[in-house]
DNA sequence: GTGAAAGCGCTAACAT
DNA sequence: ATGTTAGCGCTTTCAC
């Protein structure tokens, strides 16, 4: 019909019919079924955007730049709570590949190194986070090492000999070991030595792990002057748990937290933390994933990015 | 085909046949095509959820609560950002009716009850929040009255008898002045005398406002001994003024929110709050929109719910 | 500049 | 228990 012509705005159309048609539509109150123009056209005009949680400082951020950004190309965004379960991780790339979706960015927290394979496919996807590099699909990671040899390195500088590593689990490869390795690389540049005892593992990584651990850090006697806290919110349960047990920050212990969230530039104290570039990872990962939904061919060559980052100074570490 | 009633499990499917066809499918790679699967069913199974920003505590907390009861009802989530603009709402609102989805949870903060009328159409619409009353649809709203007026009482309970309201910019029919109406109440409960001066409006709901605000407050030798602030973002923003301006909470100046966001457990001091049931709004928004997608016959009735509250005491009210 | 025909991939309804 | 037919509403192609 012409009217499909009149919808998409194509230029053949004479003044007058078009006029008769957008009446028409009006007086009908006609709706274009975007189901059918899905089938019609192979896509759907919607991504997926999995992730553990969308209620956590970090995750929030993050869901809040890609669909920003996917708005930019057109796109919606469909989000999909994954908890960090490898078999919703699975899900989420299932109902991509069922053409529900153009494409899927996973922040993969589940999967791991070995499941890299079962990414591959003829459907576009991009990895977010730090468990599956070299893998069959596009990638965007944090700057983990250097970030964390900064963010420690910062510590040391403002005098702090016995630095505490609060981190998650720690497997082969994930967030927390990959940022444990910048932490030893800093020790070792100013010559610290290592101490099993600061390495310290928590179950989950939000505010009450962090309050909690402290509490335990400080009654257990442990010596300790300064703490890199893997995420803000473990840095923000710190600072808590400190006060709880009546030390104080930054004099008696300093505090650095990782993301930059919101919330620790209002904390009291305010606290330090590694800036990533969020929009920039996010800004990224949009843009591999539309780039792979507009290629005809397939390609092998799958893309790495690496952001940028900064160490922002705050009270937790002596302003 | 029988294939159809293989992947949909019917019954009648001789064990033979089944597997043959299961091997088929495994053997291609076959996978079912969502996009015809909704245009021959007239579902997308999937509903959009349209909210001003995912990334601040509040909005956070209900889109990952809302996800979550939507995955009860095998009901995926889009998630539309709106920025509180009135256009980026009625977009929601026309994508919806396009059938990309099978219905809409709209938290409105940009329309207002002029708008109302806008949402009258045979397609399933649950509205959430202060804006609009009495709409052709159905609605969660929060207990602004009662909350506020509990929470109010809570500061005078405490021996504070010029009580600050802070809230965001006043419209006839909102969150901040549905609350200053029981503010209002808990004074007259009270016998205290209302000050306009004490009626404090800032531009936006966040902590950097909070925290400017406390410190001109401060400054400007304002006389008050309580806050109660229509957000928790807000009132951790107040805490952190007040501390730049030399003022102890709860000592000189008690402080109460509104959302119990998670963060407020752990700030320092720790934020007592109103304690909406987030939960149960949550769900109750979600079974009203599905009631409203499995219904067959349009109905002109139109559910209103009013969440339940509890009040949290903690440190920033004396414990 | 307009319209007719075909088909995207699925499933409901109806044979067999 | 399996197969056939038809059609969801759109857009692409091609004829006029």
């Amino acid at each position: 019909m012409t009217v499909s012509n009149v919808i998409n705005d194509h230029p053949h159309v004479r003044r007058a019919t078009r006029e008769k048609v957008l009446e028409a539509m009006a007086r009908l109150d006609y709706r274009v079924n975007a189901a059918a123009r899905n089938l019609r056209k192979g896509r759907t005009g919607t991504i997926c955007l999995a992730i553990p949680q969308v209620n956590s400082p970090y995750y929030g951020r993050l869901a809040a730049t890609i669909i920003t950004a996917a708005e930019r190309h057109n796109l919606r965004v469909s989000i999909k709570q994954t908890d960090g379960s490898p078999e919703k991780e699975m899900e989420a790339l299932s109902l991509s590949r069922n053409r529900l979706y153009d494409g899927l960015i996973l922040s993969v927290a589940g999967m791991g190194q070995a499941d890299a394979e079962r990414l591959k496919a003829d459907h576009p996807v991009v990895i977010l986070g730090d468990r599956i590099f070299g893998g069959p699909v596009d990638h965007v990671a944090m700057p983990n090492l250097d970030a964390s040899r900064a963010a420690t390195r910062h510590l040391i500088n403002r005098g702090c000999r016995r630095v505490v590593f609060l981190c998650g689990s720690l497997e082969e490869v994930d967030t927390s070991s990959l940022r444990l390795a910048g932490y030893r690389l800093a020790l070792e540049d100013a010559g610290l030595p290592p101490d099993p005892a600061l390495i310290q593992q928590v179950g989950g990584l939000g505010m009450r792990d962090g309050a909690q651990r402290a509490r335990e850090m400080a009654e257990s006697g442990l010596e300790f002057d300064g703490v890199f806290c893997v995420t803000d919110s473990l840095a923000m349960g710190v600072l808590r748990g400190l006060a709880d047990a009546g030390v104080r920050a930054p004099d008696q212990v300093k505090v650095i937290g990782f993301d930059n969230v919101e919330e620790s530039e209002f904390f009291i104290p305010s606290l330090s933390t590694v800036d990533p570039d969020h929009d920039g990872m996010a800004e990224r990962a949009v843009d591999f994933l539309t780039r792979r939904i507009e290629q005809t061919e397939p390609s092998t060559r799958h893309e790495e990015f690496v952001g940028g980052f900064s160490v922002v100074t705050r009270e937790s570490t002596g302003g």
